[in-house]
DNA sequence: CAGTGGTCTAGACCACTGG
DNA sequence: CAGTGGTCTAGACCACTGC
């Protein structure tokens, strides 16, 4: 049984001598922590509901309040969906809200959708040892196995994304070109279904970069057309490092679109 | 004396004859809405503390913990800046914390701050005829003032931003090269202080593009270098645009950073 | 020490969803 | 209609800041 505190019982964790924050750490964080926990554990899968707030109140031994604040705050983490009258579910990639969250490029006219999904072709899929820069953006350790996808993405027929992207070897163990090819969704809808890698976070940095002669053959540009290099690491619960990918994107029909809050 | 409903006393916006939307707002969203008033009429200016949560609730007949919520939802959206202990204030740009929520641009090696501020080059500022993208972007007529300001920002002695931007020439009437050029500041801090503008949200569309030999020359690079363009429409309070900003970042050896939640 | 925001509780009631 | 999340209240206590 987990933590049951009927008298606060928090300022607690790992205050070794000479720490200089005394790390006072509020009950609903602590009670986020244990959900997060059960959430990687796979206890519940994306999609599903968890229990209600008063079921896990209970479960928890503390008030419906505070369940309810350590569930608003993996809410505002995209970690989980709130739905009034239907209950909370663990987030997803294969829905349709989610489905641009983490693809930023968008037709110069019109709205999201005017053009429907992408054409997707895989390139290759091959496994790899990690050279020094991509094995630390994973975590790795240098020549340890990673998988290397590469693909193009095409609207209206026309090519407009080659993608490059490293994953580690172990956790993806078994993904192949003809899975990917007949996945029929979002690449990260696959990497949670059938992988159990939901990636939550992901940080990106954009600069504008000329082609080589391959990377303009396939999106079918010649090497003085400016592209947008956009690479980006994206992370598991607990921040973990779980995906290296370099795009090139072409800007001519589309921009990449940001909000600044 | 503001809506003090001591019974619910919702349910009511302009629910006009076959609206589909029920439009039901709760307590804390009208209170939120009352102080985003206030606000905005100037009743506190940025960077000075807001009444205390207690106070507040009293003079708006709610409970402390519905103040509390009505606070919290100004909070997340940055108009408000909450520190344990001390109170509530205002956000404003003049503060290192925020100096960089609008520039995403950062060097490619260490931190942010680790080659200090930009040096600012004021190349121009002379009033316009509002261009018809222009006028639309900020919701102008076409033909309506604007004030176009250009300037230069350099990193090291490197210069690496050229902007070319507009402001409506009604809320900025007075604003000169001379005034810019004076202001030890933040831009954006300027425009809060002296004329009581303060941007909250902005949008940027970002492309990668090539420069014309003018805008090379400004920034000491071929006609060849790709650069990136950071088209942006910055909003103020109940989202009104108060500004088009276009960018040119060299991303030789910066680049534009980004977070994807 | 008083005053601020932050946490936690307990309970009532409301809005929404589905069977 | 029962069950879910959402709102609102009232009160106690805690952590942080500054005088």
């Amino acid at each position: 049984m987990p933590a049951a505190p009927t008298t606060p019982a928090h300022t607690a964790p790992a205050d070794s001598v000479g720490s200089a924050a005394p790390a006072f750490s509020p009950l609903y964080q602590q009670i986020r922590a244990l959900i997060l926990e059960r959430l990687q554990a796979g206890e519940w899968k994306p999609g599903e509901p968890i229990p209600s707030e008063i079921e896990l109140a209970a479960r928890f031994h503390v008030s419906q309040g505070t369940m309810r604040k350590a569930i608003d705050a993996l809410a505002v983490e995209n970690l989980v969906v709130r739905r009034q009258g239907k209950g909370t579910f663990v987030a997803t990639h294969a829905e349709q809200q989610v489905q641009y969250r983490f693809l930023r490029l968008v037709p110069d006219d019109g709205a999201l959708n005017s053009e429907g999904p992408a054409q997707r072709t895989i390139i290759d899929c091959r496994s790899q040892r990690a050279s020094a820069d991509i094995a630390q953006a994973l975590g790795l350790r240098a020549d340890e196995a990673v998988l290397q996808v590469q693909r193009v993405l095409a609207y209206r027929g026309v090519p407009t994304i080659f993608e490059d992207l490293w994953l580690p070897g172990a956790p993806f163990k078994g993904l192949t070109a003809e899975r990917l090819r007949a996945w029929p969704g979002p690449m990260y809808a696959l990497f949670e279904h059938e992988f159990g890698v939901h990636m939550v976070r992901a940080e990106e940095k954009i600069r504008a970069v000329l082609p080589n002669p391959a990377q303009a053959a396939l999106l079918g540009v010649t090497s003085a057309t400016p592209l947008l290099s956009v690479e980006r690491v994206a992370h598991t619960y607990h921040n973990t490092p779980m995906e290296l990918r370099r795009g090139l994107y072409r800007t001519d029909t589309h921009h990449y679109r940001n909000e600044l809050g």
